[in-house]
DNA sequence: CCAAAAGTGTTAGGAGTACACCCATGG
DNA sequence: CCATGGGTGTACTCCTAACACTTTTGG
């Protein structure tokens, strides 16, 4: 190299999503200090020297929510000069998917203050944070129909009533049961197991997804436009 | 900030798609200078602080092949600690289509030594280029089935032999001739123009591809499944 | 007149969509 | 016995995929 590089700092952002209540919500993190101090920002931090990206967005991640195993994508790197007043920072967006039950209630431990938000009513966000989060929401509801990212967002077991929620809380439209379910069926996807939920009404049966039957799928262009 | 971030290089990448005789081809340049002198890689360079990581990836593609004004778009970021032997550098690579027409037959300025590769018979790449092109790959194949982007690779007017060998080279495979040409009229997205071209054979028509039309498609979740 | 690519129509099968009713349970 | 979500079948439409022959030109 004749000239030296700019340094540039790096980051990694997290929109870790979940379903609460049969709604698509957001972790978000109230900055403590400034720059944009007392808004609501996405978790994330700087990257360490000796982590990938991925690791980086890992520990972040569980150091917001105390989760590991969960889904994970990057998504996006943004790096317009200005996005952030400190100076020259480029981030690395990624999402995540964590299962209703595995969501802590009140999560953050460093962060003192943060809680979910149902996607539909976002508070304004820091630096470039909304454009991120558009962009997170839109890769979430197209990969959900060509991959089973949506079964992430389920505990272990459950029943066809909330794989389908999921779908809805994500699309934001209503679905047709029936469909829905001849479809589900049609895939071979899911494996019924011998236990049901009992939730006030009739019980509903509990599945388990089979991942190991979608790998054919994909090849064939089998997708899920429900 | 309590304690000062580790400084991090960030590169672009691009990888630069054309077509040369009905093969899909990529831009290479054989490195000059150490480390890995003398391997093929992806054109690319570091950053400016004051330039957005579009800009500099225009920028390089730019000065590697004269074109500007061609389609590019963000694939992804790579940043895993020792891809890069002169210190932590993440690459926020991109994939750039050019046409056929506007592909220079020797590209290259500062780079003295670059040229196209068959996307078949790659040679052996430096860093993690071979991933990144495998990305930008399968990336380029999943887009073509549901984006427009086909048409960038293309001229102006073009056939529909033409264009059909474009799918047929990015997806590497044959597709039913009469099948393709139902597909793109029911689109509605191409404009006959009064021209033929000649090619010692019967004469084609040439056609115009119309973008007008397509976003209306797009919502209606109208895609390119040939 | 021959070779080569341009150009065109039909049919059968499968997936998507719209739609209405019975079932099992808890209260 | 009633309210609630669980669970099922049918008919129509449209897209996909498979398939073969005629046309126009240059040599």
């Amino acid at each position: 190299m004749a000239w030296k590089p700019d340094p540039i700092l790096v980051t990694v952002d997290i929109v870790i999503f979940t379903i609460r209540e049969r709604e698509l919500s957001v972790l978000l993190v109230r900055r403590g200090s400034p720059p944009m101090k007392g808004l609501w920002a996405i978790p994330g931090g700087f990257v360490k020297k000796s982590e990938s990206l991925e690791d980086a967005a890992r520990r972040e991640l569980h150091e917001e929510t105390g989760v590991s195993n969960v889904y994970l994508e990057q998504l996006y790197s943004f790096g317009d000069p200005g996005r952030d007043p400190r100076g020259r920072v480029v981030t690395v967006a990624y999402f995540a998917l964590v299962a209703e039950d595995k969501a802590p209630l009140t999560p953050g431990s460093d962060a003192a203050d943060a809680r979910w938000f149902r996607a539909r009513e976002l508070p304004a966000l820091a630096f470039d944070h909304g454009e991120i989060l558009d962009y997170a929401l839109e890769r979430l509801r197209n990969k959900l129909e060509y991959t089973t990212v949506g079964f992430q967002l389920l505990s272990e077991k459950f029943t066809l009533g909330e794989l389908q929620g999921v779908y809805e809380a994500i699309l934001a439209r209503p679905l047709d049961k029936r469909n829905f379910r001849r479809k589900v069926e049609l895939l071979g996807i899911l494996r019924p197991t011998k236990e049901v939920r009992r939730a006030g009404r009739r019980p509903a049966r509990l599945y388990r997804f089979a991942a190991s039957r979608f790998e054919k799928l994909k090849d064939k262009g089998i997708l899920f436009p429900f």
